[in-house]
Parts: C-alpha cells; sequence; structure tokens
DNA sequence: GCGTATTCTCAGCAAATCTTCAGTTTGTGA
DNA sequence: TCACAAACTGAAGATTTGCTGAGAATACGC
C-alpha cells in the first residue's frame, strides 16, 4: 500500500503528524522545513483558532505549540484539542523570562517544553522523545488510512473525507475510491477496475464502471480541484493538476 | 477472527505469562492466538505432564487449564505445580456436563472456571479479572471500567450505565456491548462481532447480531446522541456524532 | 417443576444500493 | 468539419441489506 503512495508525494514520511503553532511565520517555517527533512508530516497554524480547525482532521500525533498565540494561550489550545479527543503529545514553545511554572507542571504529564531560541536538533531529538513517551511509534496501527493529496480514506471507520469533509459513500463507491488511491497517479483500465473492485466472478459490461466513476465524481470531485480524471480510450487515473 | 488477528504480530507483550493446557489442538491454538493478540506471553502444553515440566521453567502468571486432561486431571495438575512453588491462578475449563462441584469450589480461591464452549472475549475477560485478584496486575492500567462518552460499562460488577442511569443487560447483550466499547470508532463486521461475542463454535446465521444489536439499541441508545451506527455493508460501529 | 428471562429463528417491511439501459455529450481522426 | 466511438449521466427496475416484532426453544432461579 504504502510502495504506491509513497511515489506521490516525492519524500516519504514515517507517517507521525506532527502540527506546529507559531503565529511568527519566520520560526513556523523553519521548524516545519525541519521536521519535514527528518521524516515527519507537518501541518502548520499561525493562531490557536487555526490550530484548532487543523488540530480536528489533522489529528496529530504530537504539536509544537508556542505558548504565546494572538489568540488563546498554548494551554487553552491545548486543552480543547484534547477536549476534542486527540489524543495527542504537546511541545511547548515558551520566551526564556516566561518561565512559567504552568509550564514545568506540564512536564509531568508526557508532554515537554523547550524555551526560544532552541536548536533544531534539539527540537527534533526532544519531539522524537515526546512521541517516544506517549507510546506513538512509528509502526503505528496508521496503515489503515490512505491519503491523496486533500483526500482521505480510513479503513477502519470507513469514513471517507475530502478537504477534511465528511462524506458518505456506499460500498462499492468506497472500494472504487480505494482502487484509484492505490494506483494513486497511475492510469487503471476499466477492466482493471472491474476485476479489482467487483467480485471476480461479475459478468456485467463495464458500463457499470463508468456509472460509478460517475457516483464518485458527484460525491467527492464536485471539489476543486478535480481529482479524478478520464484518459480517454485506457481508463481514468487519480492526479493533481500538473504543476 | 482472522481478520482481526492478523494485525497482531508485531506486537510487543505485556510481560504477563499465560499456560494453556487442553489435549485439544485446535482449542489450544484458538485459545493461544487470542491470547497473544491481546499481548500475553503464552506457552502451551497437551497434556499434564508437559504443563508440569514447562511450568517450572516458564513460572506462568495463570493457566487456562482443561480439566479433562489424557493422563492426569486438572486439579492434580494445579496441585502439583503449585506445590513446586509456581504461584499462579487458573481458569478451569470444563465441559457443559462435567461441571463438577470440585470447580465449583475452586472459585472461592482466586480461580475461576468456564464451560466449553466459550466466547474468546469473555475468556480475556476473566482472565485478566483473575490476574488482577491475584495481584499479578502488571503495569497495565486496566481499570476495571471501561467507558465510552456517556456509556459506562464495570467488568466486575457487570452493571452498564448510560448518562449516569443503570441499565439492565442481558448476558449477551453484555458481551456484545464490551466488543464494540473495546472496539469503539473502528467499524466491526457481523463476522468479528459473530466470532468474539458469541461462543467459538456458534454456527448460527448474522441475524442474530442484528436481533442483539436492536436488542442494545432499545436499552441504551433511546438516549441523545445515539452511539450505536450502522456502516452498511461492513458493519457497526460505537462513535459520538461527528463534529 | 413452574414461571420468567434469555436466546435464537424467521418473515415482512423499508430503504439503500446495484445494475441496466438509453439518450446525450465529448473527443478524435479522417 | 463531420462522423463515429467513447464516455457521461439520469432514471427505473431489480436486488440486497438491515430492522424489528412475534414466537418457539432453551436455560435458569426459586
Amino acid at each position: 500500500m504504502t510502495t504506491t503512495l509513497d511515489r506521490v508525494n516525492s519524500k516519504t514520511t514515517n507517517g507521525q503528524r506532527i502540527l506546529v503553532v507559531d503565529d511568527e511565520a519566520s520560526i513556523s517555517e523553519l521548524i516545519s522545513t525541519s521536521l519535514r527533512f527528518v521524516g515527519f508530516d507537518v501541518r502548520t497554524a499561525a493562531n490557536g483558532a487555526e490550530a484548532l480547525l487543523i488540530a480536528e482532521e489533522f489529528k496529530p500525533h504530537a504539536m509544537v505549540l508556542d505558548v504565546m498565540l494572538p489568540d488563546l494561550d498554548g494551554f487553552e489550545v491545548c486543552k480543547k484539542i484534547r477536549n476534542e479527543g486527540v489524543d495527542t503529545g504537546v511541545l511547548f514553545l515558551t520566551a526564556k523570562d516566561g518561565m512559567d511554572d504552568k509550564v514545568k507542571g506540564l512536564t509531568l504529564g508526557g508532554d515537554d517544553y523547550m524555551t526560544k531560541p532552541f536548536s533544531l536538533e534539539e527540537l527534533v531529538a526532544r519531539l522524537r522523545a515526546l512521541l517516544r513517551r506517549t507510546g506513538v511509534d512509528a509502526i503505528e496501527v496508521d496503515d489503515e488510512k490512505m491519503r491523496f493529496a486533500d483526500l482521505e480514506l480510513d479503513e477502519a471507520t470507513h469514513e471517507v473525507r475530502r478537504a477534511g469533509q465528511l462524506l458518505d459513500l456506499s460500498p462499492t463507491e468506497f472500494a472504487l475510491l480505494r482502487y484509484l488511491i492505490i494506483n494513486a497517479d497511475r492510469v487503471v483500465s476499466k477492466a482493471q477496475i472491474l476485476d479489482h473492485v467487483w467480485q471476480y466472478d461479475f459478468r456485467g459490461d463495464m458500463g457499470i464502471v463508468e456509472t460509478y466513476i460517475s457516483y464518485l465524481r458527484k460525491k467527492i470531485d464536485s471539489f476543486d480541484p478535480p481529482l479524478i480524471h478520464t484518459v480517454r480510450g485506457v481508463g481514468y487515473r487519480l492526479r493533481l493538476p500538473p504543476q
């Protein structure tokens, strides 16, 4: 499953999702670039409200969270996210002087904190330790989720999201989409689809594939950009627009 | 069952050692696979003599012991092993009719018994309770209470509450709900449910799962947000409303 | 034993889903 | 540009799936 998807993102992630929340774009940029470089799957938010939104669908395994944010403070953000049921470790970032007892208290849980400025090596090391403590191993059962672009298909819950929005697919639609994602970026023929998505003894004609592609498009591809592309005379291909 | 158990192998054990003694290879296999799946360190023996040998060096925290063995009977095995200084709880397995008073007497100590055939979930639950009673609680924070949303299921007292209100469930209803809670938020198929909640030799059809889901809904899901959701064509899922 | 609780089967209903089909649109090569 | 093939889509009928009530069979407590 992974092999096919990896080609898509050009670089492989280790599947551990980190949400970086900082209002200084330069810091945020610096951190996320470093984390991506060492293999994490990173998203960023510039303030508390945005962090809450992203956390809900991104479900990060850990967050790097500035204590000082323009709207809410880091503690509020952390609390709210956990109330939403997202189980995530937190690495707080704090200014040297603002070294609060509140922050120290938090280290009793699995969480940790660092004072700015810090070295990136240090940050990565701490983050890894934190993930280990909170039990998020790289192996993680997260194998059950497949992604392509802003499309997410969860095998465990059978949920499908596009751009974070929950969609309701029938069993066959789900199977078809899964097949397309597994073969993301490759053209698959209608015959292949019929073989893999329908039962092996199905004797119907290929029109049914067209019908289901049509259903899928209506449900998941009314978003921008369209992902399901027809390759005339050959089949279909899931892909992002060039560039 | 197969589908769920496949995920197992990579998992590490919780360090609790269980010795399974049964002369029927298929039963022995079934039990040990299940126990390994939930994290126990398992060894098996096919008769009393073998059990004694293995127990000596394996020093199990608990044993699952068929009362009816080809050589010694289960009670003999149990007695001898304890005489060797191995302090171990025992979960006896007995045929329905052979329900000896001897077996009943044993429940006065920390030991327990089950009649064949049983459901695997039940076996695991009983074994855990037994380990807890005999004080072999591993690091495991295995609370006796399971929760999901405002649902509370107490393994020790067999009580179930929704929104604080005590509900009266039959044994099968209880087992079904337990299985759903264990797998909270994941879709479980009717086949999986049948494998885990019903006795291992149940050969009925899946309609019975629907019937019991219906019973459960009537009892626990007449409250406000409904928690038991049907995923058509796949199975059922315990979950809070999205968002 | 007797009465109650529980388990299990079954059948009818409703709704979701699947499949076919035909009319229309779109793309391609001559 | 035209003709033809390929693909799209809406609708309708067939099929499958799930829910539930009723009742028979079984187990269980007193």
